[in-house]
DNA sequence: CTGAAAGCGCTAACAC
DNA sequence: GTGTTAGCGCTTTCAG
């Protein structure tokens, strides 16, 4: 087996094995009706000549692509690159190809053109991985209704009749929050991450309904803004400390933020956990290494980009069989919490 | 403007604006020769329908896909991860589209699939942006020559006569160990990477270099491999201290790993970096916010990405005109020192 | 079992 | 300026 210097098409298979192109297509698609000796012939052909089948003129008589679209934001982060690789893992199983996009600028509305550039592709659906940030999703209320394939949304608030797949946000800072509670800590603050993202405000959501659930005072100064970056969990913990020097447990809304918390407790004269417990979110590989060991939430980020990739075949097929349009409610995939050294209790 | 539910075609534009598809085609591509009134009349329906060109027809008969095959693996990684930003966002800039594979197991050399699938997609060029493991370039030496397309080669050991793009390991790590020298400290040992990789032989390599330059003795204890996470990274601190107790500092070759010999470090009583300097490789965002924050290499990721895109167009395009073909010499990427606390000198 | 004809959606080359 | 014809590489009828 060799593959050629040049591209071969049909018709020099079909030339120099004696057989017409159809009989050709038809050994390459594994029909039955083809003679073993002329199979036999093709495939040796095939072989030699390196003959690949061009998928886009197949794509084209067959209207399927067999090409899934996939529009990611914020790579740099550990969300959106754990999700990307769970899609394109289940997107090749399944046999498809994957057509990606990022977006360099997630909080801007303009997506037409990117949606069109993988239309133009005849992409069978399209999902949608960028993070819910400022009314980055206004457009899609009037457009996802003409949209001639299939948007699955992921990371964003579920809304009816949109097929959505989200983490659970808030029961996770839920999960957070109440871990905090229940090691005994009794002024819990919270680092959130840039308010102007979905996921920030579910988490923070979370965190008021533990501390409501738990009959305790919820007050502004309780709660300060990051921007996900390490630096920013630095600075906002000592704003914190500042305004709520009483404090004894943050929640501090993804890892890498709480490392940044991790290095500038000791410099505001508070050893973790004793003097200050501390939670994160996400549970990123190094979560485990900081110092302490960093208590914090499990994301099924891969988990959700698998499911959107079969959630989508799913839509695919019924719309070709022009069954009713399923739309398959908004699925929310819960975290877990990951026990680790920064948040032990005082009760213990 | 607005999408139409049903993907609409040039035949239904041109009738509807009662003109000939080849008309409609004109204007689509802004060819010249079109009355002012008829352009007119065209972009209005297809305004009116959304109508969107049918970018695989086009591919087909132009026999120009605008689409680069982009393979990756270890998304989960810095390196790879950052550098598949810097590719994707050098494509979309010059207007082509990206058709992504992630190889689940870069160590495993079967790649032929991998190429056909990409190749049978009509790919103009292909960058091979998986790190060099253990013998999973060997068949790149036959395959190469006959790839019907240009392809380059990302993080990997130059090789005559082929497009080669990488970070120059070797003088990283040379860097590193140099600066751990000049600050001081007498007894340096390496946590390496995966041996099986090439970076992690070339930034020992580095580190050789520079202790042969300044007339340093080199023996084995001094050397432990690690397997680039933070775990291995602990761990193998622990080894490289039982054995080569007289360190005083190390040159660990990512930062997941130092992340783990920071933490480990006080465990075995050393302070860092009073009584034990850590050099990292890679500077990660979290690194300046590691406890102390950690002296690091910077890699040119994002760069080394664009510079492939651009690299592989101008292949593409020199193949076009039959120019011969220019096999660009490999290039190589400087990395820099960034310096923080975790490997100031005893010097000063 | 195999081949001939038609056509997927588009554009290059030629007519008018 | 604009329409017609042909054909990119493949597969789907439909004959034979």
């Amino acid at each position: 087996m060799m593959s050629p210097k040049k591209q071969v098409n049909i018709w020099q298979v079909a030339h120099t094995a004696g057989v017409s192109a159809q009989t050709v297509s038809r050994v390459v698609n594994e029909r039955p009706d083809v003679a073993p000796e002329t199979r036999r012939r093709v495939l040796e052909v095939i072989d030699q000549l390196g003959y690949q089948p061009n998928a886009l003129a197949r794509s084209l008589i067959r209207q399927r692509s067999h090409t899934l679209g996939v529009v990611v934001a914020r790579l740099d982060h550990y969300g959106p690159s754990r999700t990307l690789i769970g899609i394109e893992q289940e997107i090749r199983t399944i046999g498809y190809s994957l057509l990606l996009d990022l977006l360099p600028r997630p909080e801007v509305e303009d997506v037409a053109q990117i949606l069109n550039r993988l239309l133009s592709r005849q992409v069978e659906g399209i999902i949608w991985a960028v993070p819910e940030i400022g009314s980055n999703r206004n457009w899609l209320e009037q457009k996802t209704p003409q949209m001639p394939v299939p948007v699955i949304y992921l990371s964003m608030q579920p809304r009816p009749g949109l097929p959505v797949i989200s983490i659970d946000n808030r029961g996770g800072g839920r999960l957070a929050t109440e871990h905090l509670l229940s090691q005994g800590f009794q002024q819990v603050g919270i680092i959130t991450g840039c308010m102007d993202w979905w996921e920030a405000r579910e988490r923070l959501l979370g965190w008021q309904d533990a501390l409501v659930t738990a009959s305790r005072a919820i007050e502004a100064r309780q709660i300060v803004e990051g921007d996900w970056t390490a630096a920013s969990g630095a600075q906002s913990l000592g704003c914190l400390l500042e305004r709520f020097p009483e404090m004894d447990a943050v929640f501090v809304c993804n890892d890498q933020m709480a490392l940044g918390a991790l290095q500038a407790a000791p410099r505001f004269g508070r050893q973790v956990p004793n003097q200050l417990a501390i939670i994160g979110f996400d549970d990123t590989p190094e979560a485990a290494y900081f110092c302490p060991p960093l208590t914090t939430i499990r994301q099924q980020l891969g988990e959700m980009g698998a499911l959107a990739v079969r959630e989508i075949i799913k839509m695919i097929e019924a719309n070709r069989q022009n069954i009713a349009e399923i739309l398959p409610g908004p699925i929310l995939l819960k975290p877990e919490l990951v026990i680790r050294e920064s948040a032990v209790g005082k009760l213990y």
